[in-house]
DNA sequence: GCAAAATTTGCAACATTATAACATTAGCAA
DNA sequence: TTGCTAATGTTATAATGTTGCAAATTTTGC
């Protein structure tokens, strides 16, 4: 693993999002999904940055773009790249975020810095074991686990003292 | 352990809601934090039910109670709550719950029940040990940790088959 | 007690996030 | 072409949450 993950340094991010839509071209082909250009767009813009976008940030630049769209657009622009493993929605914030792990089968753990906005996406098996152990000893039968964690990333931690 | 926890199985849920207020009241004059009756009525509906509660049905109860309320009064009373640990907000409800751990530390888990609607808060020191090793490892300092487990509980296993 | 200070509440307006319902259009196949 | 299905446009509305300020209540210092 590197010193820190991607969005806690700068890095080429036009990569990130090249990737990305490489990616999701891909599986949408897979699945005979249509990666229309509106989706494609938004996918685009949730890939901006690692900073999660809410779908009323998405839409505000799609109007930029002269795109006469409404909620709804976004709404479903959304739902089906959700659908598909493309973004993941950050339910504490209300935005949603570019799956880093598109296409593998994977558990989501998310750590959103405070502080700076950015979020990286984890999978991390030994969490999602131990919540299973966990559910399994009440005999409940997880079918969505969501795992947010809200603190101070490695880069905000060094440039200064909060709190 | 029981052979089901509580909100899984038939139980005096009064003496759930009695211990509750009673607890409270306790936190509070610990603290010297005022439990008004705005906020302990809010509580003891909170605690109606095992079944997270939307700021806006605590609202309509209070409009049925008489209270000419708005919502801002349900939000500071749940604001007041949550800082006391007395009720817990659960984020991909849009809900709030009562916390069954009020007073003790606790890292709390939710096992929430697509079907019957029901929360278990559970305190799972393998979970928070596994989260806390993953930030770790990327230098993420944890500051809070939302985990919600999206399921089926074992009654509504049994009762029905779903899917 | 009593006035000043701090906390809590009432209230109106507003902001943000998300969905419902239905009409229209675009892609695709017989 | 024609008909079917998926996708989008459009309008309205629902659901959730916040800001700002004034009034009332409670606490504090005297
Ligand atoms: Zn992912
Ligand atoms: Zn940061
Ligand atoms: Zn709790
Ligand atoms: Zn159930």
């Amino acid at each position: 693993m590197s010193s820190s993950a991607l969005p806690y340094r700068p890095h080429n991010h036009q990569a990130c999002v090249t990737q990305a839509l490489a990616d999701a071209r891909a599986i949408c082909q897979q699945h005979n999904a249509r990666l229309t250009p509106t989706r494609e767009r938004v996918l685009e813009l949730i890939w901006q940055s690692h900073k999660p976008l809410g779908a009323y940030d998405v839409l505000a630049v799609l109007a930029e773009d002269g795109h006469n769209a409404a909620p709804p657009t976004v709404y479903r622009a959304l739902d089906f790249l959700q659908q598909y493993g493309l973004v993941h929605r950050i339910a504490s914030l209300n935005a949603f975020t570019g799956c880093t792990h598109a296409g593998k089968s994977h558990n989501g753990m998310f750590l959103i810095c405070r502080w700076c906005g950015n979020v990286l996406e984890l999978t991390a098996p030994a969490v999602s074991s131990a919540v299973n152990t966990a559910a399994a000893e009440e005999s409940f039968r997880p079918e969505d686990v969501t795992i947010e964690v809200s603190g101070c990333c490695p880069r905000c931690a060094a440039d200064n003292a909060h709190d």
